[in-house]
DNA sequence: AATGAATGAGGTTTCATTCAT
DNA sequence: AATGAATGAAACCTCATTCAT
């Protein structure tokens, strides 16, 4: 009766202190992520967490689905980017942010990009996870930008999207190399329209 | 001159052995690197080969080395083949096709354009050995196409490589995944020099 | 008198809670040990009474205490049918019949003749409740029919017990393995009592 | 040419000592399994034998496969024993020592006897290790036995094996346990053909 | 009294690497 | 020089059991 749905002061403390639990296990595992790659031993996240290695087997039965759970939050924020975006320009334009801010998320986590493509068994959830969160995203801005004219429309999004993976693939291990450069050459090349056919879209794309 | 470093009739009988036990060894580590990636078992190894394990690591200590030596013959060929190439068509032509024999080649050895970028420790001499014997290549590559004024000329020869390198890890665990499409994406973008600025351009480029 | 050691109302009201959740488990444990053995995991027959585990450690702090729960209303059956039954025929006759009673019990229950035998610590309780309940019964019989000159009288209850049990085991693993026949065999083996001795018992035994 | 076939002592030498590991192997197992049974762990033997843990699987790779190696001698010698024996008696009285040297053999490998009915996978190949090897020759004896008219001749020489088998178990666990006065009951219940048709088997049964 | 999350010992198995022959 | 047996560290995963709520 009292203790309709409340969280009540005894089962709500219980919930909390699981909910937390698995936030440390998210935390431990994304600092060992970025320490030790995707790959890290199981313990090694449960001594990071300070939590015990079942409980991590509790939470995360699978290792894929504790890679999925790290990142899904930024996931979330990435797809959500788009709509917040105060349209900050052209199409070409926000298409180009939001790329680069895919690319900032996916260097920042290292190892991240690698067990995107990784042939390893249990990570096309990952491959899945964000295919199915990013790529509508992306494939929106794709059509805004080609419908304006402003980039090429023959441009698969699930191509362009594991493109720009791809291309941040060792910026912590080489560090010379300059993904963004490489990023913004890929841009580049979908900008590059058929362009002089007529004459008029030039002055559409650069108004 | 020649056969100068014979050294001995029975000296040089053994050497002869042991290089076709390294012949053995890399044909047999080709063949398993392409069944089992490039971090399949020493044993697999020896078991295709033939040999014991012990030989393999006398011919080459560390796994990069085995990596290294596999492929030299096909980083030779294509180091030659830039200049074998009798100049067919624009320089820019000449780099997109050797881009596209460089992409082939990784493509076609499974696991090794992940290998390329790989973390794990020991394989800098396989990255090494593709950026000395490659990179001034495809520097020359860049350099010719640019001077004729077709491309770019503020792209390092370093990152394009790596890039294309990438675009290609994925291909074989992603099938729908068009990794030429976007290494064409990129040659579409080093072409896209700066534009229309003086309007000279054009016509320097598709004469 | 009969209800005298009902408390209070409330505590009384929690004993039917307690016992029928102590009911819930046992028969949650029957059916578990029916489907995976008497080492089913606590987890499982947990899941299957609906009650948490903590649960049963509370009322079987024990393996072998939960087991032997399980099946003592069994085995309580088993040693009430001697008086019940209605002395079906000669003393062998009788202690034939219980003895295959004996034998349904445990073949039907997967993994309780084994059990029996085990050498896993905890489960003396087990051996133990079945001598305590079982052992006087059989002896009973077996001297009733001793004493009736059918059988030997220098057989020991426990032994022969003991042997019955045992023959049960792998019945269901090796379903070729036809038990009752060699649990008749031991019966055969009982009757064939120092014969002539008198005289007068052949007759009696083989009228 | 001169190294023909003879082990000469290099090739010799490392083959011996293959031999002489797989020996402490076989010899460790045994003692372990007296100790701890069949399930011991695997690092308990090696552990024992004084050997790695790697070695054990490169020579049985399977727990089975042990278990099978670790009795096979015994197993092999039982078999032989039937023909070494110079026909110490009756038809019977072969059987009976056969049988009980049978039962020696299962009762002195502590945890041999429950194995062999185990339900654990990976040991039917013991069982059958067992019927393979030791069915024939039981099955010759009853039917020897049979034949002269000492015993009945409609027992399965396999449920007859496994009953003895059976039989032995919880010997050491439960010292009070005459598993001898059981296997001899058996063996009596065997006897106990139908006798009084003529009534001179009596006499040439017991002389 | 009930719950079930957390713990971590314990067992398994694989493979890179060494080294005696 | 070649061999491959041996080694053992590492990683995995499962449950019995405890204990805070």
């Amino acid at each position: 009766m009292s203790t309709a749905d409340t969280p009540s002061a005894s089962a709500g403390r219980k919930r909390a202190d699981v909910r937390r639990n698995e936030q440390k296990l998210l935390d431990a595992a994304a600092a060992v992520f970025v320490r030790m790659g995707i790959d890290a031993p199981v313990r090694e996240i449960a001594a990071e967490s300070g939590l015990g290695m079942g409980t991590i087997y509790r939470h995360f039965p699978t290792r894929a689905d504790l890679v999925v759970a790290v990142f899904r939050h930024q996931v979330d924020a990435l797809a959500a980017a788009v709509d917040a975006a105060p349209t900050a320009g052209t199409p070409y334009e926000v298409l180009r942010q939001w790329v680069h801010r895919f690319a900032d998320f996916l260097v920042t986590k290292h190892g991240l990009a690698e067990a995107l493509h990784s042939d390893q068994a249990g990570f096309e959830s990952l491959h899945n996870e964000f295919v199915e969160r990013l790529m509508p995203v992306l494939d929106q801005l794709l059509k805004a930008s080609a419908a304006a004219g402003y980039t090429r429309s023959d441009i698969r999004a699930y191509d362009f999207m594991l493109a720009v993976g791809n291309l941040c693939i060792g910026v912590e291990n080489f560090p010379d190399y300059q993904a963004r450069r490489m990023i913004d050459l890929l841009l580049a090349g979908l900008a590059q329209t058929a362009p002089a056919s007529t004459g008029e879209e030039p002055e559409q794309r650069r108004p």
